[in-house]
DNA sequence: GATGACTAAATGCATATGCATGTAATAGTC
DNA sequence: GACTATTACATGCATATGCATTTAGTCATC
């Protein structure tokens, strides 16, 4: 009788959850040392700054970013606060708002990048060759049913998720 | 000129942070569902459950699940106050103590591995071949430095970290 | 156009986390 | 054996998170 989640699938599970714990947590150390926000202020930031006029509803953010919703409206309130967006009127839909992006958003986005994508690849990029990273995204995207979305930013920023 | 974290080691980067929040996700609101405390008392509860003498001492466990400081105190102080675990002073050294597994914390352990495997057959197992999960696990380790540690569990249990 | 079901967002409250610091014991040094 | 540095663990306090609920607006149906 074969012994149910075999020892391959455990044992990827454990390195699933360590190997991605580990990662994460020297990426936003080095965020933080640089004296930038969490992760998740530049996700926010940078779905923000793609969206069509740099402005989305919370709801759809929320989707984005898979974030809870008393999360994403806790989070849309700290950059408000910050002046990184602003809360705008939504004319179609009284309940709702929009949020848009402001100049300096766009700039802390920015410059975030440059401390983010060297963490990527110090972290991630430079342990893996590109052959590889492409397997291991293909076997991943086996368990999460694709985080797809068409993936294809133009100058290249990451998003995280969490 | 190339791109510095390239585009495959940035699409890797974030099916890594997104798939495992969705199966951490997934697993987590499973135990809940059936009742049982986090993740992290089934990882303790192992680790101490393993220990030479169902005992362990705060620092080490510490270490093996790779928790900050207070974080491991204060869970101890959750296993001690359900009767999962009970503190022991510790002869050689004044200074710290040893935390050793009731039965109750034994039996606990057990009835959440039922659960538990079940999650991960259904979120990991059952979603990749031995081989390709074997794959996965090198990859993984090539991120993480190896969460080596010998793992060998006899009768099979996972860890988990966080 | 009133009614009931549903969606968008915010928030009160309990719990959890991170950080810095506190207390107590051990170890090393002169 | 006094002095300093270091280690083990706990904890006060501020902030963050999760859950359930509230408020307000929309939509469908009658």
């Amino acid at each position: 009788m074969k012994r149910k989640p075999s020892l391959e699938a455990t044992a990827a599970w454990i390195r699933l959850m360590r190997v991605q714990t580990k990662v994460l947590d020297a990426v936003e150390q080095e965020l933080k040392k640089a004296g930038f926000p969490p992760l998740a202020w530049y996700d926010a930031l940078l779905e923000l700054s793609r969206a069509p006029a740099g402005e989305l509803r919370p709801v759809e953010l929320e989707r984005q970013m898979l974030l809870p919703q008393y999360s994403t409206s806790r989070l849309i309130e700290r950059l408000v606060d910050e002046g990184l967006a602003v809360r705008r009127e939504c004319k179609i839909d009284k309940r709702g708002q929009f949020v848009e992006i402001t100049e300096a958003g766009r700039e802390l986005q920015k410059k975030m990048w440059g401390a983010y994508s060297a963490a990527i690849e110090k972290h991630v990029g430079s342990k893996l060759s590109d052959a590889d990273a492409t397997k291991l995204c293909g076997l991943l995207d086996r368990l999460g049913c694709s985080c797809s979305e068409a993936q294809s930013p133009a100058i290249g920023e990451g998003a995280s998720a969490r």
